[in-house]
DNA sequence: ATTATAGTGTACGATGGCGTGCAGAAGAAC
DNA sequence: GTTCTTCTGCACGCCATCGTACACTATAAT
């Protein structure tokens, strides 16, 4: 079903890796009438979606790349409270009836996404429950990632923060290569740029991540897991359980079956 | 219209004090089809409403009693997550379709609150509108409640997270006077008691605030608002934004408007 | 009255993370 | 090739909070 917005006339040329969990897991009925007003939209690093206290003009559907929605203090301080991949929705607070939210919206990892007019949005999930529903659970999703965040920040140290920073980021890209420096993670984890260099120094040492200005490889994701505190483990449980994903039908085409 | 509830059959005599805002909120009409699966139940100190993984039997329409979302960790560590009180509901994973979640909701102040059964609820919010229109609107609320205590754990002082949950507490009770231990301040911010007691002894010689064994007494509310962080204000605003309380109707009779 | 228990006050070293400053090295720009 | 910028590494003292231990007092239990 979603191969088909390859073809559709406002699209190009579409991989077949660019697929969005909450899109194709809607009835094809439903998929086919979103479809018009679906735009695949190129997201470069640093773009902001949106500021805190924004309108929302669009939702969108990431396929490929991240989303990080950061809380911006008045002395400039931040962080990052959660993060949208290709699991998510961004914009929930466009049926969640609140329009814009005190958060920042921010790519933290290039590549395409769906986006809807806000308008049409609207009017479709108020039409259809399939939809709504769907939404709903993944904002539960949601919130347990940032009631997760809320404690691992209180109790965890930088290193294991870290681990969970990569572990999250890793389950929504394709490859194991995060384009990211240490200043960029330190603005997510909230924390200064040593301490992730130091934290990012050791994983390097023992041989689980490699980075060079900018790029990080992860080598070792069991490692990974080993070292980092139990909040990535909570959250990753508890978000299969709420949008569990038919790999076969989603990745390959849920109107035949 | 709330105040027929003090009449009905199945309710005791019911101080006027005993509103819910999400209640109160609603159209004449609603209100009156929900009353007969409303039940009026006290809360005592203390009491877990449900722990990290339950699936909801009742949801609760909090009065006069503040409810606690806390979570804790694997080696007891705990983080309160948000506060719910008049404004709120406990238990929006019914709602959101997830039935559990992986906090554990205590009761911080005893008092009393209108339970309302899973399952007359879910046809209840699924037949109309009005209700889940409320309900959403809230959960952004809530969410932004946790965002900030995200982004509150990792920046801000102990001494200005004291001030922001004493000033949380207080927009939930009738009075000034919180019933409640340093121990348990420490378990809800997730530190040591002995940070607590440092930190209240600061705001009792400045005059702000009196306590005294289990009971705390804030004399000086507007000083504790300067000595906090930002969090608090930021999440009032925002709540307010979200949920409108028309005090008028609200707290007489909405019928009759 | 005497004894427990719960709640609070204080002290002291340990430490994780912060602020600051600076230096080296890899790429980018020219 | 040279210069400039970005990214990373390191070192220093500082401080908020932690962990631990213990003392004191008000209330409750007997």
């Amino acid at each position: 079903m979603l191969d088909s917005i390859g073809t559709h006339p406002r699209m190009g040329a579409v991989p077949s890796s660019e697929k969005n969990f909450l899109i194709t897991g809607l009835p094809a009925d439903v998929q086919q009438r979103l479809l018009p007003n679906l735009e695949r939209v190129h997201l470069p690093l640093g773009t902001v979606l949106y500021e805190s206290g924004d309108t929302l003009r669009y939702v969108y559907f990431p396929t490929d790349c991240i989303i990080s929605l950061l809380y911006v203090m008045i002395d400039g301080a931040s962080a990052e409270i959660s993060v949208v991949g290709n699991e998510g929705i961004l914009g929930t607070s466009l049926f969640l009836g609140g329009e814009s939210t005190s958060s920042r919206a921010i790519v933290q990892s290039a590549g395409y996404a769906y986006r809807m007019d806000a308008h049409h949005f609207k009017t479709e999930f108020s039409r259809h429950s399939e939809m709504l529903l769907l939404l709903l659970r993944y904002t539960q999703a949601l919130i347990t990632q940032m009631s997760q965040t809320a404690a691992c920040n209180r109790h965890h140290s930088i290193d294991q923060q870290l681990c969970r920073w990569l572990l999250l980021s890793l389950d929504r890209l394709p490859n194991s290569n995060l384009v990211m420096t240490q200043e960029l993670i330190a603005n997510m984890l909230g924390v200064r740029r040593e301490s992730v260099t130091e934290a990012a120094g050791k994983l390097q040492k023992l041989g689980i991540i490699s980075y060079h200005r900018g790029h990080i490889n992860v080598l070792d994701r069991a490692r990974l897991e080993q070292l980092c505190c139990e909040c990535y483990a909570v959250v990753k449980k508890e978000t299969e359980r709420l949008l569990p994903i038919d790999d076969v039908n989603a990745m390959t085409s849920p109107s035949q079956s």
